[in-house]
DNA sequence: TACGGTACTCGTACGTCGTACGATGTCAAC
DNA sequence: GTTGACATCGTACGACGTACGAGTACCGTA
């Protein structure tokens, strides 16, 4: 069929393909694994290859950005509030489906064009909704700090965790724990779940941004 | 007095040392520069000779991560709500004096036993401002959240940045630019500053905090 | 059919990284 | 003086990102 060095192109090589490729790479066996060489492999191409695409790692890992944002789903048929809510959730939710990728990729800009038109889109249900410009600004990246501080925290493990935490167990012996407070926090923390923590933060940064934009009288402290 | 090859130990190597030394590193050269080599070399030491203190590189980044907590500044004689503004603007603060490390370190767990004494004194303050045990975790969390998740979206420069945004700038002819609602946010964000951005949310957050606490049943989605 | 150019692929090689390993040096206790 | 623990270091290995230039396939034009 093919000669033993040959073999056709099929997938041809794509910027597109590459990304995905990458993607799935780091899904399946982590951030380390993510590699020119092991990505090439992959793709069953050289290394050499792949900067005919992407001209360098650190631009192919702001293309997988690209890519994640485009994973966000916006559904523009609400009021703003439960449109937030929902853009919160859902960056939530790729943090949690690609966990690696967003630790990787997550701290760095989204300044691909490829990411603008999802923000316009909540950004412009925020005005629809009657909000102010500059109030457009502040609401919609309090949304996204909540969001996504609380996923990279999600991803990591939470200092916090009532399942691991080194807070209930070290030296103290039984009682007088060294720090009671945390002691008591992580006991009762046990019984409700990450959903509901979530939940509880989205809550109340929606309500209290509802408040301020509705009276706030600039994007400063108000009152 | 010396032979050439021969340096007294002076700051004797010391885990307490090397990491100091790795954070001002990346203050001064950057995140790229933090290597093994690179750092033994500004501590005068063989690289190796690190190895007897951090016991991978890894932990070295575990380390930085502490040594950030440390710097953290917690006012206890405070009621709840605007210690915990405080506590997020420490956040910020931090963020902005290591900008790389950081980010670095950022989206990496805090397991070293170092950082709990700080979350114990602000989830203290949360209880003995009279939140019940399972809200004071949820209301710790969004705090942090937030304030991580801002601090790092500003490091990286917004992608919403009045003055750098590609939003005012492509395809936008002159009128009808390609995404509308942006353009005009971008407009009127250019005369509020990024403290009163990150302020609008901190208001925000503890306001919904604060009624979420008083009046919530349960961490979850309270009616 | 021939040809020139463009787009893509690849092999090789360089410098740098983290770090395993074992030798060397230093010093306190006996 | 001898010993052993501990800290330091030199060397070396494999893997990394990627610069460079040589191939190779394909296309429009003559």
């Amino acid at each position: 069929m093919f000669s033993e060095t040959e073999q056709a192109p099929p997938p041809r090589l794509t910027r597109e393909w590459i990304l995905r490729s990458a993607l799935r790479l780091i899904d399946d066996e982590g951030a380390a694994a993510l590699t020119m060489r092991r990505l090439a492999a992959v793709l069953h191409a050289s290394p050499m290859s792949l900067y005919h695409h992407v001209p360098s790692r650190e631009a192919l890992l702001d293309g997988l950005s690209e890519v994640m944002v485009a994973e966000l789903h916006i559904d523009s048929n609400q009021a703003w509030p439960e449109l937030l809510a929902n853009f919160m959730r859902s960056i939530r939710s790729v943090a949690r489906r690609h966990p690696d990728a967003f630790r990787l990729v997550g701290m760095r800009p989204l300044t691909t064009p490829g990411s603008l038109p999802p923000i316009e889109s909540v950004v412009g249900a925020l005005m629809d909704g009657g909000i102010e410009p500059r109030h457009a600004v502040s609401t919609f990246r309090a949304a996204v700090a909540y969001a996504r501080g609380y996923a990279l925290a999600e991803i990591e493990g939470f200092t916090l965790d009532p399942q691991t935490s080194p807070a209930t167990s070290p030296d103290a012996d039984q009682d007088r724990p060294a720090l009671p407070h945390l002691d008591q926090v992580l006991r009762s923390a046990a019984t409700s779940d990450q959903e509901a923590i979530f939940e509880f933060g989205v809550a109340a940064l929606i309500d209290g941004l509802h408040r301020a934009v509705r009276l706030g009288p600039g994007p400063g402290r108000g009152s």
